[in-house]
Formats: C-alpha cells, sequence, structure tokens
DNA sequence: GAGTGGTCTAGACCACCTG
DNA sequence: AGGTGGTCTAGACCACTCG
C-alpha cells in the first residue's frame, strides 16, 4: 500500500537479483549513478541499499561498490533466508523434493502456533519438502501457508525451488522476520526413516513462524534436521 | 581508534542503557533533543538509532520514541546477544554459575575453530559456565578468550553478569559478528550430569566465533543445551 | 587521479501518537 | 495542537580502491 521512493528501488534491485540480472559477485550500479537514473537523493539511494545489506542481499565495500551476495558458507538455516538462497549458489549438489505438493486443507488440530481468528477463518496450504546436499538428506520441512488470497498457487512451479523467492515475485510479499522454538528430539519412525537416520539418533526440531511484509500474513513451518552429515551454522551481524 | 560523531553517541546511550540510567520501557530522549544536546544533525542521531536499534538496544515507534528493549519473549540463544542480555528483565529466576573462573591456560589441541598465527601466539581464558532459568538447567557453555591486551581479565566481576556487558564497559570491545554451527547430539557424560540430563536424551550442542569491533580480536564458545524444559527460541527481522 | 562508499550538515514535509 | 519518528532533498568533505 504505502509507497516510499526508496522502497521501490529496494524492490527493483532485489528482483533484478533474484531474476539473475545482477549475479552473485556482480557489482550494483553505483549510488551517484543510481541516485541520478531514478531521480532521487544519494541519501534515498543508501537508505534502500542499507535495507538491502540488513537482509543479506548485498555487501557494501568502501572504495569497491555495493558487491551481489547470496551465498553463505554453510547451511545457514537458522537464519531466516530460505533454503534456496542460502544454499543456492555454493558447490554444494542440492536437491528439493516436494513430496506433498500445495494442497488445500484445514488447519491441524493443535497446531503449534497460536492462530488468530481471521486465520482459523481460511483454509491452508500445506506443503511437505524433503532438502538434500550432496545426496545427504538434511531436512524435511512441514510448511502452513493460509490462504489469504494467493490467486491458483497450487499451480506454481517454485521460482529457483525457493518459496521465499516465489512470494516476492509473484505475489509481492516479502519474509520480514523470524521467530523459531528449536529443540533437540528423537525422532518419530516415518521422520527417521525420512531423514535417513537410526531411530536412536538425535535431530533437530525447529518450530516457525514467518513474518510478512503484508499485515497480518504470517505462515508456519515444522522442520526437522539431520545434523549427522551437516552441522547447521548461521551468521549474524 | 576511528571516532565518528553518531558512533559516540552510540556507546553513550549504549552504556547508560546497561548501566541503568534508561530501563527496560523508558523512553530515549527525543531525536530533536539529542540532536540539539549532542551538537549534531538529526541524521546523524539517527544513524546512531538506526545502529542501536539493529542490535536490539531499541524499538523505535513512529509518533512516541524510542524504547529501550532488552527482553526477548524466550531464550533467544540463538541470536548473538549474550545469554544475561536475553533473559536479564523477564520473569525467569535466572540463575549464571562460574564452574570454572577466567583462567589463563594453554589452547586446547584440536581446537574446534581454525586459529590464526597471532591467536595462537598467546595464551586464552578459558571460562566454564552454568546456565539456570527457573532452577532448571539449561546450558553450559565452554568460553576461551585470547588474551589480546585484557589487563586484569581474571580479577574482573562480570558487570550485570553478563561478559558482553563487560567487553563493551571494560575494554570498549563490541561484539559484532557471531557465527555458530548447531548440531543435536548425545551427552557425554560429565555433561549430561551437569545438564541433569540421561544420557539418551538428545542435547543441542553449538560451536561459536564471536567477532568484535576490535580488529583481529575473536572470541569462542562451546556450548549444550538441554532443551527439555525450555526450547530454545530466537526472533530475526 | 577518478570513482566509490562513509560521514555529516541544514534544512523540509509528512504520518502517527498523545494530552 | 504539539511533539515524535519516517521520508527526502541538495549539497559537502573524507578514506578507501584500483588502474
Amino acid at each position: 500500500m504505502e509507497s516510499f521512493k526508496y522502497r521501490e528501488l529496494q524492490q527493483l534491485l532485489k528482483s533484478q537479483i533474484i531474476k539473475g540480472v545482477f549475479k552473485e559477485g556482480d557489482l550494483l550500479p553505483s549510488e551517484n549513478e543510481l541516485s541520478s537514473v531514478h531521480d532521487m537523493t544519494r541519501t534515498t539511494v543508501r537508505h534502500a541499499l542499507q535495507k538491502m545489506e540488513k537482509e543479506g542481499y548485498i555487501i557494501k565495500k568502501k572504495g569497491k561498490g555495493s558487491i551481489v551476495n547470496l551465498k553463505k558458507k554453510r547451511l545457514g538455516l537458522l537464519s531466516f533466508k530460505g533454503f534456496s538462497e542460502v544454499i543456492g549458489s555454493s558447490d554444494e549438489q542440492v536437491s528439493n523434493e516436494i513430496l506433498v505438493g500445495p494442497v488445500l486443507q484445514n488447519w491441524p488440530n493443535d497446531f503449534f502456533y497460536e492462530l488468530g481468528e481471521e486465520e482459523l477463518s481460511t483454509d491452508v496450504y500445506y506443503l511437505c519438502r524433503l532438502r538434500s546436499v550432496n545426496e545427504h538428506v538434511v531436512m524435511l520441512e512441514h510448511t502452513y501457508i493460509p490462504n489469504f488470497g494467493l490467486e491458483d498457487f497450487e499451480k506454481r512451479v517454485l521460482i529457483n525451488g525457493s518459496l521465499f523467492s516465489t512470494m516476492v515475485i509473484d505475489y509481492q510479499i516479502e519474509v520480514t522476520s523470524m521467530d523459531q522454538e528449536v529443540r533437540a528430539i528423537k525422532p518419530d519412525k516415518i521422520t527417521a526413516k525420512l531423514l535417513n537416520v537410526d531411530k536412536t539418533d538425535p535431530i533437530l526440531h525447529a518450530y516457525r513462524k514467518y513474518g510478512t511484509s503484508k499485515e497480518g500474513f504470517f505462515f508456519y513451518s515444522s522442520l526437522f534436521f539431520n545434523t549427522k552429515d551437516y552441522a547447521i551454522g548461521s551468521y549474524f551481524q
């Protein structure tokens, strides 16, 4: 709804990065160039770039420029970038198997987060995905997305295999926050089998609630991690 | 070394918050007041406050002001605030027991992070702490701090029981980043006993490397979490 | 030396909150 | 209505990188 110059620039650059106009390691146009091209002050350009740096899309270097950055060294799965963004451009062989495609259904009983009335009055897209790195299964994710005007969501092919990118590009919804609870647990039979671990092996479990740029729109995940082969890495600054 | 107006204001306000001049929920002086009192533009004040908001010291509300914020809802132990900052002002009964006080020693063999030559040529402060919430043991932390000019560190009493606050106030060193690897594991005997869990109970383990405002100065932790009683929460935005 | 991002000034108008 | 933070302009000087 609200429209700001810095926000428009930010969204433009972001979608250009996601679409591949600017690739990993590329330099964005300089602040002076962006300010003259888009007819705004350098202050405003810097505001946009600052946000993008905070979100991890770019790294700024004094005297050099703004460098496009999408990779992280390891599996940054405790930060709130999506799996594909985090893993995407590294050397790892990544696969992303959808076990249960987006299906519209009712909310499960005893949902792991408390839901608002509006959420409860809609149905929900359920998605179950299995993620592997170098043919090691590392993560099983159950995702629940309330159907607040997501047209034809079940027919979409995820852009770059990424749910986050799809939401930005197709629905102009940005993920802005993530809240999670993490525990070490013993897996149940089915989860152990899917993650290819023994039933006595400890695994990591997380409940997540994602906040978005769309007022009142949240979505939820329950995730299981096999940390035998790959530790879960994360980096904050 | 480098000195900027926004950085000085930032450090002043931060230390005032840590020392209790401004308490949880208080409003900081308005941007206009800060700019006239400290003789700088509002832009510069905003720069300082922006950094502080990013670091989680304050929350800004349009039309209201900048609200001092130190608590998080749950145990935000996967973010990189220190334990004391995260837990500090909530309703929980927190204890922070130092099992092995800061002792100067050599680096362990096969240290969990790769160390630089400068680091290897110094000795290191070792610190072992046990953290409890409402009398449930939740965390065991082994901390390794290279002795790069930390005078009398072994004699310090941690300010507010917090290592992070002590470093800011006594040594002007700020923690600016954190890198970690997380795994679900079975505890060894000693750790199980200290965390008060069964040896078959899964626990969560993390290796951490903290980056600081002091060039080339890092410190390290190996942490074990009991997630039976309290899940590890974290919030990102 | 030319170009880059980092810091900083001195203003302006706006939307939001509270008495 | 008065004060707050949010957005934005139009400049300036600096430290850094690179050819």
